[in-house]
DNA sequence: GGGGAGAGATGCCGC
DNA sequence: GCGGCATTTCTCCCC
């Protein structure tokens, strides 16, 4: 096995760097804060970023097993052949103990990205999309706002109907569910009561819905519109195409 | 700039024997599928797992920029003093193609990790405190079951008040907010409709609740008890008494 | 900083 | 597989 002592130094000059550390080790973890877990030994990967996130990763699954948020604070110690590993966040009073019995590989440098993710698809656009083309929720609908933050809530695409009756529209990019119905039915009864209404109608704009939440929404009075988010599929074709050059 | 050509047979052969893989690089990246998303070039971490899970990191942050699931494949290509990293995952529709302009260091091997995280201090846990302590709620309170997935819903503590009334309890272990007080609007409502009871009790049992909630929640008859989960600071003390340490 | 809601949410369990 | 729901959710936006 490999002598770890050396790691004492490189890791703390890595992070007084501010530098990003990447590494493969051999661990157990224990973690304190918003709860408490323990993880046995076994190999993963660990990263260090230059804001003092923390992630590791076990080789497989997309969630870390354990984590620090931006803003921890590390130390790194050498002690009787193993290497602790340590973390901090005092603010969020949370605590991570690395005990650390071989590394298989280590990097760390500097990196330089300052760039940030543009994305599509979301449930404002999809919002954004039924403003511009309100047909596809009814003829005659006439919509006044979108991703408005009233008082009342956070309401997707606000509007009247053909016979001037105000209707909240809830968009879901996914499945419609349970609690987008409750979401809903707390809008309209908020609306109702604030502005004295008898009658405000409630919309689920959705691809889909679970059975459950269909029946909820239609005991409560509500209506199922089937809506995709735009571009949902749009580059799904394209994706087909270059599947040939697999 | 270093020559980038290995890369296509290396990166190649770890996927092929099911290697994990890490490296830095300098990319865009394109991703399309539940949404679409673009990255322009910037020094990234790119971790390939065991099982096809693919997250790219940038330098800040706790959540990836970009990834694709568990079940992914992959392939690279070498062309035009550039590697093109393509990922797919045809079951969920979704592709993802990374253009690398440097690779700044790189790692795979297999790991090996076969332990599951344990972890306390849950919503669940907070239930089952309830359930052999039930004074916590309120003297007299008979609890029936924890975490019973009902048809009504999944429903934390059940059981009797002193006065044999009925009683749900929705737990939360951290804020309690609008969402959990419709949640537990939902299954009173539902258990008063399916057992023709004239009154079941709600109770919201979490450490805080936002102002908002808890008007909602007076204003519909329900009550808030103010309880910690479980374990939840007990290794702070500890942690604090690790801090002299630092 | 808290509150409210979306997310390419993920992951777990039950049916 | 879908459904319902917790999550050390995380993140953004607004008050």
């Amino acid at each position: 096995m490999a002598d770890l002592s050396k790691y004492e130094i490189i890791i703390n000059h890595a992070l007084e760097r501010r530098e990003s550390v990447v590494f493969g080790c051999n661990c157990t973890i224990r973690y304190s804060g918003r709860a408490e877990s323990y993880l046995a030994a076994g190999d993963r990967i660990v990263v260090i970023k230059q804001d003092g996130t923390l992630l590791v990763h076990q080789p497989e699954g997309s969630t870390p097993a354990n984590y620090m948020k931006n803003g921890s604070s590390h130390t790194v110690n050498f002690r009787d052949a193993k290497i602790y590993f340590k973390s901090q966040n005092l603010d969020l009073k949370e605590f991570m103990d690395i005990e650390i019995f071989n590394i298989y590989f280590y990097h760390s440098q500097r990196l330089d990205d300052d760039q940030m993710l543009e994305i599509a698809g979301t449930e404002e656009d999809m919002a954004k999309m039924l403003f511009n083309e309100p047909s596809l929720i009814e003829e005659g609908f006439r919509p006044l706002s979108t991703e408005e933050h009233t008082k009342y809530g956070f309401i997707d695409l606000f509007g009247y109907d053909k016979d001037s009756v105000l209707t909240v529209v809830e968009c879901k990019r996914y499945n419609g569910d349970l609690s987008a119905v409750t979401q809903l039915r707390r809008y309209v009864e908020k609306i109702k009561d604030a502005k004295g209404l008898e009658r405000v109608r409630g919309i689920l704009a959705c691809p889909k819905i679970s059975s459950h939440a269909l029946k909820m929404l239609q005991d409560w009075g509500f209506e199922f519109r089937m809506i995709n988010p735009p571009n949902y599929l749009e580059r799904y074709d394209k994706g087909q195409r270059k599947l040939e050059g697999f």
